[in-house]
RNA sequence: GGCCCGUUGGUGAAGCGGUUUAACACAUAUGCCUUUCACGCAUACAUUCAUGGGUUCAAAUCCCGUACGGGUCACCA
């Protein structure tokens, strides 16, 4: 059988690095076994829906490299790929367990159901729904029908015994059938659940594994259960821990920017935050952590996904991002970074800012600080208590300074070879090195105790500049 | 609260009963290199695998309890 996954979001306009980790493993699952990768939007709560976001999905996973074999946007054989377009079909299955007696027709009103969950909450008991209209008569079932009195239709769940999951992650799970809920398949505005829409949709669009968030995992005997009813064969479940904030506390749009996009705007490279992401929570068999999407389509292995959750950690992305960054051709990485930088260089030739945006290749984490770390090129300096402190450590400094000053207004060609050759001439006038040849010069046109190559970023700055600021 | 799952260093993690005096990577610290900073390179950083017991000649690795963390119990997904 070939092997099929789904990225099943809802679309929300917003993904944040664990639906996207999801997603990558989806992905590679699917691709390891030649099979395909299909998206498919989870909208069957109308209330959350937002304009652009499907667009919004493919434009993300465009990004990462993935390909969509059959989704919305292009549709394979299994469509509509859109849950709210699919309204008839769930109904149909719905009946069918009906029929077959693993469902039944509840007429419970909210209010009702409220009311019983007061009611169980006031003796401090758990609320369940108790099932009492499974024991609905025909006649009166007929009856409600006939006169359109809104019902839902629940799944009828086995009172004894026990559900057996197995998945691949976290083996065999047992759950005790006399936790589970008579769930709700089919509301009463039509729409299917969650639970009930994904068990039909992935069982009709011949999905074979199924990769969640292991907060899924409990309610997976439910699917089998469902699974059983069709008598349909139950896919591979393949549950994942959680990615956790860098405070160690659950991902939220709220404390903090771990959303793809947020990251991508920041600068990050889509395949260094894939390569970061692949890597938390799976490792791979080889002691290798840079992969191309090809080695991580080889690598893979769902057998080797953790069982306990980790933590994001901007850190190591930033060493993964930095790598990608050195890795890059330099006209690739031109054309990249100059999407980020936005100093006004209106009066600058292209070979310059070329020439800066080069010598900080080496230098950065992401696409956002070239313009923090190019800022004295372009404002005004000011130095640090640390600079300060390290201008007046010594006398001598300010003879340094004056003899650098003499020098540059005497050269008549600015080039970062008649630079180097000032500051072998002023090493040898005023008998110093190290720090103390380097560092005055650096902070005094620069502002900064650090930087790329002193001759290249004084060349950049300009001859009158730095004059200047001498 | 019931049920389910997890727990190796600041972080990601390897490890699947003996060759582990716990790999590798990020971060951190120090040194080397470049007559500076960074880049790069090198070294250091868990006597110990949440904890208590057990099984075994031998346990991070198997079993049980405890603690802690997380998840889940909707006409949300």
């Amino acid at each position: 059988m070939k092997t099929r996954t789904r990225f099943a979001p809802s679309p929300t306009g917003f993904m944040h690095i664990g639906n996207l980790r999801t997603a990558i493993f989806e992905y590679l699952v699917a691709k390891r076994n030649g099979g395909d990768f299909l998206l498919r939007i989870e909208d069957t709560d109308q209330t959350r829906k937002v304009d652009g976001a499907i667009e919004f999905i493919y434009k993300t996973l465009e990004l990462c490299d993935f390909k969509i074999d059959e989704g919305p946007m292009n549709e394979g054989e299994c469509g509509p790929y859109i849950q709210s377009e699919r309204k008839d079909i769930y109904k149909k299955y719905a009946l069918e367990l009906v029929e077959k007696g693993h469902a039944y027709y509840c007429f419970c009103t909210e209010e009702e159901l409220d009311a019983m969950r007061e009611r169980a909450n006031l003796r401090k008991k758990p609320f369940m729904y108790d099932g009492r209209c499974s024991k609905l008569s025909k006649e009166r079932i007929e009856e409600n029908l006939k006169n359109n009195v809104p019902y839902v239709i629940r799944q009828k769940m086995p009172k004894m015994g026990e559900t057996i999951v197995l998945d691949v992650v976290y083996g065999r799970v047992k759950i005790d059938n006399s936790i589970l809920e008579d769930q709700i398949l089919l509301k009463s505005d039509g729409f299917p659940t969650y639970n009930f829409a994904n068990v039909v949709d992935d069982h009709l669009m011949g999905i074979t594994h199924v990769i969640r968030g292991k907060e899924y995992l409990d309610q997976t005997a439910k699917y089998n259960l469902l699974y059983d009813a069709f008598g349909w064969e139950k896919p591979t479940y393949i549950h994942v821990a959680m990615v956790l904030g860098e405070d160690g506390n659950k991902l939220s749009k709220r404390n903090g920017d771990a959303s793809f996009m947020d990251l991508y705007n920041e600068g990050y490279l889509p395949p260094a935050i894939v390569n970061y992401l692949v890597l938390l929570g799976w490792s791979p068999e080889i002691n290798q952590e840079v992969f191309s999407m090809d080695e991580l389509i080889k690598n893979f292995d769902e057998k080797r996904i953790s069982k306990s959750s980790s933590q994001y950690d901007v850190k190591k992305l930033q060493w993964f991002n930095a790598q990608y960054i050195k890795n890059m051709e330099d006209q690739k990485y031109l054309e990249w970074i100059k999407k980020y930088f936005h100093h006004d260089v209106a009066d600058k030739n292209e070979d310059w800012v070329d020439h800066l945006l080069l010598i900080y290749k080496s230098h950065l984490s992401y696409g956002e600080q070239i313009n923090e770390e190019t800022k004295s090129f372009f404002e005004d300096i000011e130095m640090n208590e640390e600079c300060k402190v390290f201008m007046e450590s010594d006398p001598i400094i300010k003879d340094i300074l004056m003899a650098y000053k003499e020098e540059f207004i005497n050269i008549s060609s600015w080039s970062v070879d008649a630079i180097s050759k000032v500051i072998l001439r002023v090493k040898e006038k005023l008998n110093v090195k190290g720090k103390l040849l380097y560092m005055p010069i650096r902070i005094a046109s620069s502002g900064l105790m650090h930087g790329p190559e002193l001759a290249d970023t004084l060349y950049l700055i300009g001859q009158d500049k730095i004059i200047s600021r001498l």
